[in-house]
DNA sequence: TCAACTCTTCTACGGTTCGTAGAACAATGA
DNA sequence: TCATTGTTCTACGAACCGTAGAAGAGTTGA
């Protein structure tokens, strides 16, 4: 129960941009606004969505385990759970955890790093 | 357009397995029989489907750039396009490219690796 | 060449997920 | 208490997936 929609991911692009707790309706200005006045080709554009659609959108990611909200506070606020590189690391050893040969694919991805991640891996790993 | 349903992962699984071409009518058996004797737990139980069922299946995976066919034999035959760990290791990449802050991201993935596959990665990266 | 058979393509339906939002209900402030 | 603001419930349409029948096309034995 990994992928997200288009909208969940935008929303949660935004709860791990700016990573303070935020309200349905701060988070629907956002998307009103983000990536909207500059034409921006991959982005999200910027339609005045209703605030329920928002609201909808972050309980499905509360199901999921991405998001969690305060109740106490009035407005409710939410924030993403874990950081956006713990989640995108956790989804990669979901990818890499369903292979039988994990080592095998693990060269495979090696193989096809950019040399400076290169890099940074061999520091990461306690350069020999 | 990377994830797959639980019917079309089954099927891949099967390609990857026994590396050969294989055609509609061999995957409907091998999908009858695979995990069916032994009541095996997680398997994609035992049931008998249609040929076409499986034929669709094919075709959305074709589609999706996952598997080729021989249009020239007559009973078409199927294959994988690339390996499993290929494939594999082109999801961790598609995962990781998504991401804004790549290194990040590969800091927290090294940090949960088991220590055999950090010895792997070491020797990949490494022969320093 | 024709009939029987085999295989593929077309079409379709029900379930699930996601984008979208209205209607109704709850809380809060003046 | 009333108006405002926010939340929950419910719902609908699109897309994707499992599933498969009906119809069309190729293959082959007689």
């Amino acid at each position: 129960m990994a992928s997200l929609g288009e909208l969940e991911r935008a929303v949660m692009d935004l709860l791990w941009a700016g990573h303070e707790a935020a309200t349905a309706n701060t988070l629907r200005d956002k998307l009103a606004t983000s990536t909207e006045a500059k034409g921006d080709a991959a982005g999200h554009e910027g339609k005045e969505l209703a605030v329920t659609t928002v609201l909808t959108v972050l309980s499905r990611l509360e199901k999921k385990g991405l998001v969690e909200r305060e109740r106490g506070t009035r407005p409710h606020r939410y924030q993403a759970v874990s950081s956006r590189e713990e989640h995108t690391a956790e989804l990669m050893h979901e990818v890499l955890g369903s292979a039988p040969d994990r080592e095998a694919v693990l060269a495979q991805f090696i193989g096809s790093v950019t040399e400076s991640e290169a890099e940074t891996l061999r520091k990461l790993l306690g350069h020999v």
